[in-house]
DNA sequence: ATTTATAAACTAATTTAATTAGTTTGTCAA
DNA sequence: TTGACAAACTAATTAAATTAGTTTATAAAT
């Protein structure tokens, strides 16, 4: 046999129609083999099996997201930086539906999922610093900061704001709030 | 036949298997008969299969949510009631770590969850009016504290803190710091 | 040019879960 | 005592994931 088939494709195709789809979990292993005109048990040869896929999914969602985040806030500081952060990170989210909740996971010791996740707090902690923050202050904001932009996009892709009112409105004047909240000491 | 099985009694059996497995769809209809001591088809009496089950659910967890804030908040005002809320919230979902996921879902127009939200957005909105908040401006914040609350214990539930620093500080200072924000207008 | 090893495909069979159809049975009310 | 209904049951079907074992195409080694 052997067609050009990698288990880079196979990860890509399956991010693909997990955000056609709007939930990774909706995806099915009928649907990717499909997709990518092979069997469903030949997909072991690139993964091992869904919980594989859903591994390898999280690690390319999560690569894109730290790297997206980084070139936000690179060549920024302050308040710039955290807002590009912040605009960046529920952008991924719309693009992502399917896949992004993966991303929220942290990582065992030892994992690559551990080390994007390093990074990308090291960066945000050099953020913080131009802010005056640091040691166990950051690091509490850092975790602020995260839940805030998770709790917004994971409410909004749910469907979980009702009301019609502006969404952009909404996130921009949360980030602000939140800004000012962490300037008054 | 007729035991003096209800559909509360299978539902509350459903949330505590739920919350002792800590994910909800890890919840086989199976386990949920074999608790019951009945088969899986006995179910459908009930609930209207897995799909109807978590539909009650997210009602029950709901309800139980909105009572909690409620006590938590009347007879407060301002700052003192919002963190109550704020703690209210974060310890229905550590003692509902299964079916807590099911209450960010915004209800259908006429639905049963869209009343219980209504409800408590207005007692909300009741409590921000005392900052001085009205209008669009206040539903802005209530969809940003929804956020960080739904974004902390989402994060916490899910293992997404990676770091070894004490989660009661950060939330404090979560909370602390979005209230500090939003006084600043 | 032929053989051989390997990766990657395949078919077939199993397991688990949910669902539907159709049947039985116990309780209560007429 | 009979008749109706609710709630249980068994049996069969469907969907999905997985595992085992087999085949085949390519590429390297003789």
């Amino acid at each position: 046999m052997a067609r050009d088939l990698t288990k880079e494709k196979v990860v890509q195709k399956a991010a693909e129609l997990a955000n056609e789809l709007g939930d990774v979990h909706q995806l099915k292993l009928k649907d990717l083999a499909a997709a990518l005109d092979i069997k469903v048990p030949s997909l072991y040869n690139h993964v091992k099996g869904s919980a594989g896929l859903i591994d390898a999914l999280r690690i390319h969602a999560l690569s894109e997201l730290s790297g997206i985040l980084q070139d936000a806030m690179v060549g920024k500081i302050s308040e710039e930086a955290l807002v590009a952060a912040a605009q960046s990170y529920r952008t991924f989210a719309h693009a992502n539906p399917g896949i992004y909740q993966l991303v929220i996971q942290a990582g065992e010791p030892g994992s690559e999922v551990e080390r994007i996740g390093k990074n990308s707090l090291s960066f945000l902690l050099l953020i913080l610093g131009s802010f005056g923050l640091q040691g166990d202050e950051a690091l509490h904001v850092v975790r602020g900061f995260r839940s805030l932009l998770h709790g917004f996009v994971s409410l909004e892709l749910a469907g979980g704001f009702g009301l019609d009112l502006d969404l952009d409105q909404s996130f921009e004047r949360l980030i602000k709030d939140y800004i000012s909240g962490i300037q008054n000491l």
